[in-house]
DNA sequence: TACACAAAAATTGTTCAACACTCTGGACAG
DNA sequence: CTGTCCAGAGTGTTGAACAATTTTTGTGTA
């Protein structure tokens, strides 16, 4: 009984644990079931229909996703490391809630990360087109009124900005922090306000650094990340004032 | 039957996953099964008993590590996302073979980061404590020639630089990168001949930190990478030739 | 009513046995 | 020599079971 699922999406999210040393043959787009899962999961969580705090029942979710105990306690697992999910001892898993020094501590190694990446960048290295890609997007997002775009174009340019650097650690490291700021921003409502205020930067960035301006491009960018910062923690104080 | 084990020791590892958000209660010292075992397959991992490369079939390790299947699946999701571990689908784990592009990003990211952390770091953050104590234990084991001693207090030396910039998750990351690093050197023999030249060379850029020139001891350190760096590929090139 | 303590229920941690699915290697026909 | 088929081995997933722990409930006492 309970056969196989066609295996229908692919998560078109890299495969993140580093270290693909062999090479050898090309990492094969088969999925297992608990990866599948673990891309529902991670929607519920990150779109919000999984509030943050909330928790999860092991029997409830097996019903509700149609997979076996074992099989969930492995999607645990994987969300878990990825951060979005937390463990109490013999008491059960959570959506992990972000608090203000998560945020903080997110900042920090934004701008760690991006501005050292984007200050020492090449303006014809291959992760530049990526961020035209991205910035073109937003504002095709933005004209179209699809603030969800807007943040993932958002992201998606930030990412560029880390690809700079030629390192794929470093760039699944990110992609970490991108996913626990994608789960701030579904705490917050009113991605309009969060996002539109912040398109128009990401292009002057992205004009500093093609005209080989990498260090002014690389002080607009902690310009950006600094008010950006304060932006989020404003919106979260008034979402959550006493955390 | 098949009673649970009495839970012996502590693993010291601080808790990876980040996001430990809520801070509500106090991190219990509460270690599940699986993350017991895995501590012992990462000490297997790390000093060479399983090498590179190798299989490791799920039966064999059951029996041999007293726990069921299911158990051992989770050991090996947690060592996966650490990357000492790697998945090849329906054909089981085997243990990651550092290859030389896996030694260059671990290098690329020190720098990186290290170097970072070092510049704009102050004199008396209660990190540079930690780096003294780490240079003074180094001495110590080169003395007595202990010289895994010595590359764990390296190691431990610069993750206490990675601190300086008071991030958490950068923090995490950068333990993930020493425990690859450590595979690394597990590939390679001669540990005397690895780490005994690097010895001073810590001390130097701690009393440049001291000093309060941190600007030069970042720069002292990037020299230190890029030398350390050379060094350990060419040690790599000797033991894997044709990788 | 308020509080401490014990029994019961619910939930998680771990194990086991079974079966489906995939990969591998060898036998065999052409 | 090549391609197909088949059995064996190993992983992927499931459902049920029991142990350990937490939470709830119930009870008696001041």
């Amino acid at each position: 009984m309970a056969a196989r699922k066609p295996q229908g999406d692919e998560t078109g999210y890299s495969n993140l644990g580093g270290s693909n040393a062999t090479g050898s043959r090309a990492a094969e787009p088969v999925q297992t079931l608990a990866e599948t899962v673990a891309e529902r999961v991670r929607e519920k969580v990150i779109s919000g229909t999984l509030t943050p705090g909330s928790h999860l029942s092991e029997m409830v979710l097996c019903e509700e996703l149609q997979v076996s105990r074992n099989t969930l306690r492995e999607v645990f697992r994987i969300l878990t490391k990825e951060g979005l999910l937390r463990y109490e001892a013999n008491r059960g898993v959570f959506v992990s809630t972000p608090s203000m020094s998560t945020i903080i501590d997110i900042y920090r190694v934004r701008r760690f990360i991006e501005c050292s990446a984007l200050a020492q960048a090449h303006p014809r290295h291959p992760g530049t087109q990526r961020m035209r890609l991205a910035v073109d997007d937003a504002h095709r997002c933005r004209e179209a009124g699809n603030w969800l775009g807007v943040g993932s174009a958002d992201i998606s340019f930030h990412s560029a900005i880390v690809e700079l650097a030629d390192s794929p650690r470093l760039s699944s490291f990110y992609a970490h922090i991108s996913l626990e700021l994608r789960l701030v921003f579904g705490l917050l409502q009113d991605p309009e306000f969060l996002h539109g205020p912040f398109i128009d930067q990401n292009g002057e960035i992205l004009l500093e650094l093609e005209a080989g301006r990498s260090g002014a491009a690389a002080e607009k960018l902690e310009a950006y990340l600094l008010r950006a910062e304060r932006f989020i923690l404003g919106a979260y104080a008034r979402v959550a004032p006493s955390a």
